[in-house]
DNA sequence: GCAAGGTC
């Protein structure tokens, strides 16, 4: 069914491309790769597409003794920046906040599971900024070393069929490890009961050391390794202790602020795995209705706007949120979507070209079903009812090879529309009318001709003005170049609107 | 050549 479905939509969209440009190009689709390259252009629209609102924050200093450290407004922020100006002047006219109450929470936190590859390659991009493919080689390298367990599983259990006791044992005698092993039977007494995580596998337990001495590794094999090493070590110690202490403070006009400190009391598994270690944050003594100075007090504009993550790490939680693909394909699935050319690496970050977007409509739009994951759900049922004898391999080809004709058959009478589109995106053909800005192919004309990105990116610009106007105290035009100037929180399609809005109306 | 699932 997979190749089914794979092998004839993917020629389904070459021959497209072909009938229109004479050219062969490779291009795919498939029950797995198709609905993440839809989820991609899902998060592209959107990062390209945000609008940043403005919002305000108030820092302030306070010195205890000799002790700085920082308060923020509690439960409310200013809603204008003409608020924020007045509450930082009167912050200044009275320069003390009075503490109301302090209040200490411990919080235990236990050790996190050995890992599963998903972990292993969630926390390699973290520290390490690898991609998930780089850490499923590194990982398939050391196993083939012997120097760890299988590593294309989905465990996070550590069962007590695996001799633990032998592999810590050895793992002494490697000398980066021998202190902390030391460490570990001091601090277990020989009990040895790891944690075991929610998620299981059919075949296989979570990843582990071997015990195996690894000899010579490079610098990236040799982080992969340590990362495992440690979270195993990690999986036997005890839980990490930390104290927060949050004191409530206001200032003269009654206003709530709070200034938080978190401080590690025992560091627990930390000492094993320390990259999870939250970093500490010191507030000095202080009694209840005690006045503190304020030493320095400001307030900073912010520029909020909810942009997804597109890279592919995030992807590849997508799929395993999703669950489609297995620990064996994600990383490589997703690494076809950029041979394809539907995404690219640019500056370090994943971005979807216009090939990948049409594609990802084409598919939409005349396979709707394979742009889904719950086709992925659909063959799990079907492979369950082979099993159980409700139906046979044949007829669930039978079936699949017939919804697959009918679709094909409709997708003939728009090979032309379809070729059109994906040569257009190629840059093979030039679209009739073009967008003012871009030179895609335009679907409005009003208040200039647009593509239906530009389209959307001036729609929701439009909605939003009005509150720039509001919370900034500032002209429409200068809206229009605030927003315009946050390269980094504003999408690139939204920039592009309000520029071009500029200079209409310098025109004019 | 095109999928997705495996393995080493
Ligand atoms: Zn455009």
């Amino acid at each position: 069914m997979d190749w089914l479905w794979g092998i004839n939509v993917s020629r389904a969209l070459m021959d497209a491309v072909r009938k229109i440009t004479g050219k062969r190009t490779i291009l795919s689709a498939g029950r797995v790769q198709s609905p993440t390259l839809v989820e991609a252009v899902r998060r592209w629209r959107e990062i390209k597409l945000a609008v940043p609102i403005p919002s305000f924050n108030i820092t302030v200093t306070l010195r205890k003794d000799t002790m700085e450290f920082n308060a923020y407004p509690d439960g409310w922020a200013p809603n204008t920046r003409k608020e924020a100006i007045q509450i930082t002047k009167q912050l200044r006219e009275t320069p003390w906040l009075r503490v109301e109450n302090i209040t200490w929470k411990s919080n235990t936190i236990r050790p996190p599971p050995a890992f599963n590859l998903g972990d292993l390659q969630s926390e390699a991009a973290r520290l390490y900024r690898f991609s998930p493919m780089k850490t499923q080689k590194l990982a398939e390298d050391l196993y083939l070393e012997a120097l760890i367990s299988y590593p294309r599983t989905n465990s996070q259990k550590l069962p007590p069929t695996i001799n633990y006791a032998s592999i810590i044992k050895s793992l002494a005698s490697i000398p980066t490890y021998s202190k902390l092993v030391q460490q570990l039977e001091v601090e277990t007494r020989g009990v040895l009961r790891p944690v075991q995580g929610r998620k299981d596998d059919p075949a296989h337990p979570a990843i582990h050391p071997t015990g195996v001495k690894p000899r010579n590794l490079d610098p990236d094999h040799a982080k992969i390794y340590d990362l495992i090493v440690r979270r195993f070590l990690a999986a036997f110690s005890k839980p990490a202790q930390i104290e927060r202490v949050s004191v409530k403070l206001t200032d003269r006009h009654g206003r709530m602020y709070a200034a938080k400190g978190i401080r590690v009391v025992d560091d627990g598994w930390w000492k094993y795995y320390p990259y999870l270690r939250p970093k500490e944050v010191y507030i000095p003594k202080l009694t209840q209705h005690e006045k503190v100075k304020i030493v320095k007090v400001g307030y900073s504009t912010k520029w909020v706007s909810k942009k997804p993550q597109l890279s592919k790490t995030s992807l590849l939680k997508w799929m395993e949120s999703q669950q489609i693909g297995t620990e064996a394909t994600r990383a490589r699935i997703i690494e076809i979507l950029y041979k394809r050319g539907y995404l690219e690496s640019r500056g370090g970050k994943t971005i979807v070209t216009d090939l990948g977007m049409y594609v990802s409509e084409v598919i939409e739009e005349l396979f709707p079903d394979l742009a889904k994951v719950e086709l992925t759900r659909r063959f799990e049922e079907y492979i369950d009812a082979i099993r159980t004898g409700k139906t046979t391999r044949k007829r669930v080809i039978d079936e699949t090879i017939r919804e697959l004709d009918a679709l094909i058959r409709k997708y003939k009478e728009r090979l032309d529309h379809v070729g059109n589109k994906l040569a257009i995106a190629l840059g093979a053909l030039e679209p009739q009318v073009k967008c003012a800005i871009c030179g895609r192919e335009a679907v409005a004309h009003r208040p200039f001709t647009m593509c239906k990105y530009h389209k959307e990116a001036y729609e929701r610009l439009t909605n939003t003005i009005p509150i720039v106007v509001e919370k900034m105290n500032v002209s429409e035009g200068e809206a229009l170049r605030l927003i315009a100037s946050r390269r980094g929180e504003a999408g690139l399609w939204v920039i592009e609107v309000a520029k071009h809005l500029q200079l209409l109306s310098s025109e004019e």
